[in-house]
DNA sequence: CACTAATCGAGACGGTACGTCTTGTCTTAAT
DNA sequence: ATTAAGACAAGACGTACCGTCTCGATTAGTG
């Protein structure tokens, strides 16, 4: 939510709620005169909505995306289980929709920078090792991934969720070292960001270490040696 | 699993059977030397354990992961639930063994061999891309990368099964590559297929399409245009 | 209810609404002369009554009472589900009305009066086994005994709405045969009509079937065979 | 149950369970001699059985038919629901076989027989005036009277478990006092227990009270004053 | 051959969660 | 103040599976 002044009393549409409820009624129900409405009866409770956000951080965060459930989520928030399919309709989408607002802080932020490319991008993956290797972080990440995967629905809002910002963010550094020093890179700097980010999503995923061994030989591949 | 040449109905665990239950057994199902062991009551029905490998590779193609259960395995296989809890123990148990005896045949065999690693990789990544767009396939690999998800302990086990694979032949390629022509490639032969493999799965794991264009840019990154 | 000749659109309660929330109306919603008594805000729509009670009774004769809900009823009859609530409280006070109000025809009306007690008595019942063997009276029947007996408060209402009616039709006649014969009959005549009328309704409660041979000695027992 | 010595292990049906689950099979899953096989799998818990009937006779004691939920029984039997919806499948039907087992106990023996056809009677209608008045008496005659008219299919089951029984008490002492004294009854003697029977029912099911009076009434009108 | 022991198919068991439905209340804008 | 609309918290519905258990029936080895 944060910085997004949703006027109230207007059904909004999720991320994930394709199909919005909003309908143009040309004309009262009974009588009158033509009126453009937005909508009628009660509108959504932000704060229900905010609850069940929350809620859905707080168990996945100590418990895993197996252990979600509706019910659980539904109680946690102290919210009927209706107001959850009503706005949602799966645990997926509840998990994206709370990762999408910032309630999950995927352990993934952009890299610094400070001008040095390649010691950005190393205490960058350097940093990373250390927060994955914390369980409760592990077990978020495994739970996004889990989230990702059961749903095809989802798989593309995850993507531009969690893996587009990767993406962006180290294209952007490569995009501005090619500017600056043409001809120094191996490739263009998006297909670098990509190749860089899936070996990075794929290790986590598969909860392999990050060795400084590692982290070197995937920087020998994108970005050169310092001369 | 890996070096192990399991011979037919031989004492056997299954992969991710942790605790095994059977060390040795004194005789083959059908056929083999007597071997004399203690060892009372009736034998492991070889029978059922393939009927339950094999119903779940269907189930799995038709259905998914998140629609497999083990009763329906047991109900589609003629099977006891009792003899898969038995055995296996959880779904992804059976899904990993399915795929490790070859029931589901992931389409990501290896590139073929000309002697031209570019033009190889191509037709593979080109072949991949026509197998993808399957339906039937998609769902099968949604199913695979599900199974890997679920259960933090099949992680390693799938790896091994479907990544590893990839990744090896990948690396054999290259290896061979460098060996033939050092200094051609970017960088070390496993890392190339790393990276290279890396971005191949994220891409179809979130069932991105594989454009020719996208495919000439990761062989750009991994292996030099032929002068 | 009895006594209370309520005009159409004044001032009413429902039958079972006990805590009357509206005492006086200063004017009928269509027509109607003013009359000017404290009352403000928008006046108790008739047309929404009404719609209530019809749409009641068209959904409890195709479905019975159990899958009858306020829902349903709301929806059906194009009001708010406040209104109901507003003005009945309960799902059994809108069939008692729909019922009093003559909705639910219920096929139990009096006997004819030919001066032949025992013969317009058989005529009756031998009509009545008619209408209670088509399906759609036997549903209203048992939707109506399930109004009856979900909620102890309507009880009465329908004891006055339904079966008194009944025994007083049939009272009647059994008293003016007695003034007319005195002696002839084995017992008081008020009495005679309850005795009769509960074997009758016990018998349509369970469905039992009524027979010739049921009904005559039904008679036998109330009213002497014609010498 | 008390002293139905039922065989253990084979699946029995209740009252409302019509469709019987034993199937005889001619032949063994695999191979052997023919047997003739009466059931296989756990055979149905009669423990859980008796479990689900005291715990549904004591919510319906102290709730009424209303409030009564499968859920609730479940819990409160230490049962799992799918065990209530296996075997009974409605609450109507547990309701009818706590009722045919005697776990509620409906206050409507027979009348005793001290040779006064008349006296006894009187006593009788006078005990149960005692007992109807009895709050926790009166909801449970409410909640078997709800469970008869809720669903059609139990309502001859309720008759013959509770309705047939009174019947046919009064109509044997009717019959016996026919026999004893020919032509004193003013019809026959099944007759007279129906009316009789049917005009109390009715009087118990719309909680009329049992004044002196109307006993008497009712009295006159099935069996002769003594001289 | 009998006996022992482990497995088999079957299916009932106590549970948990599902996704739907309804209840009775509340909150809008419109009348 | 009442209306239609419809979201809300609550909780029961009936279903689907879970993982365990308890049957009778196999099917080997051991005695």
């Amino acid at each position: 939510m944060r910085d997004d002044p949703r006027a109230r009393g207007g059904p909004r549409t999720t991320i994930v709620d394709v199909t919005s409820r909003i309908e143009i009624r040309g004309r009262d129900h009974e009588g009158g005169t033509p009126v453009s409405v937005e909508h009628r009866g009660r509108p959504r409770s932000e704060k229900s909505r905010l609850a069940v956000l929350k809620a859905t951080a707080g168990l996945l965060v100590d418990g895993g995306y197996e252990d979600l459930t509706i019910e659980g989520i539904a109680a946690s928030a102290g919210v009927g289980k209706q107001t959850i399919y009503r706005w949602w309709g799966s645990k997926a989408s509840v998990v994206v929709e709370a990762l999408a607002e910032g309630y999950l802080q995927a352990p993934l932020a952009a890299p610094a920078d400070t001008g040095d490319l390649r010691g950005d991008l190393r205490e960058w993956l350097l940093g990373l090792k250390a927060e994955i290797e914390a369980p409760e972080m592990s077990r978020l990440l495994q739970a996004i991934m889990s989230a990702l995967t059961s749903a095809s629905e989802t798989s593309s809002a995850i993507h531009e969720a969690l893996i587009q910002p990767i993406m962006s963010g180290l294209d952007a550094r490569f995009g501005a070292h090619d500017a600056a020093r043409p001809g120094e890179l191996a490739a263009k700097p998006d297909f670098l960001a990509e190749a860089m980010g899936a070996s990075l999503l794929l290790h986590v995923m598969f909860a392999r270490p990050l060795t400084a061994e590692w982290i070197d030989q995937l920087l020998d591949l994108v970005v050169p040696r310092s001369p």
